[in-house]
DNA sequence: ATAAAGTCTGTACCTAACACCAGAGAAAGC
DNA sequence: GCTTTCTCTGGTGTTAGGTACAGACTTTAT
């Protein structure tokens, strides 16, 4: 008999804090079974492999809320989730737009900070002052 | 005899909400003007300047932390500046390079979804699943 | 003079994604 | 059988940056 995969086993196999395993729980997207009449809950061994795409979807930055969704739809509609991966890579797109704008920024007022000899008088403090 | 400035007006002026005003107060990167004996507090003229600093490092990615930092510098530290700046930079540079990376992990994702014929079988949930 | 609008103070709430803790009970190791 | 380790339950705390009251008071407009 093999040991039973509570909480604690559960958490270690797929590289989560326990208390983790519970808020995913209270948000709904891991399902907590029952609690026997005397000892722990066990877990179904598919649910390491639950936390495990939830984990791989966070690092592809889906929020916890839309890997719900993406779970809903599960196996099976694979239109839907492509056209959410795109719509995420259409934001993570926009990240990258905005943030490349604000390190141009920064360029500048780096350079003319740099090319400033008077040293009683900061042009990036100026430049945010302004407008 | 001018208006004064209330905390109303002040808000107009910066174009932020007075809420955000009174948590920045608290905060510590505005300062309170003491309560008169009777009426309301007035600002002076350079808190609209103060506001509208925060208002423009915010947009450039500062923190209200680090903002607090640059105001305690002031004017006359250019070089001080400079390198929180530099710095801001390259935090900016190391996050479009991870989006980047997201990116394309998402086109590849995308890509095998669009070329999978099996209707019901998601090659994009099935990376996910996997390690 | 009265109504409407503004301000003050303090507190509570919000999102996101957890982390932590206390006290009680259960299980496992030796 | 005793000790250590788990788990359970419920609640609170965290970060960041605010927002939203309620109830009392003040000022302004008409």
């Amino acid at each position: 008999m093999s040991k039973p995969l509570t909480i604690g086993f559960l958490a270690k196999a797929a590289d989560v804090n326990i208390e983790t395993i519970r808020y995913y729980q209270r948000f709904g997207i891991i399902d907590e079974p029952p609690k026997p009449f005397e000892g722990y809950r066990v877990y179904p061994p598919e649910t390491i492999d639950r936390l495990r795409f939830i984990k791989r979807a966070k690092q592809l930055g889906f929020s916890l809320k839309e890997i719900a969704e993406l779970l809903e739809l599960g196996d099976g509609h694979c239109a839907d989730i492509r056209v959410r991966a795109e719509t995420k890579r259409a934001h993570v797109e926009k990240q990258i737009k905005d943030l490349k704008k604000l390190k141009k920024t920064l360029d500048t007022l780096i350079t003319s900070c740099q090319s400033d000899n008077d040293t009683t008088h900061c042009p990036i403090v100026d430049t945010l002052v302004q407008n």
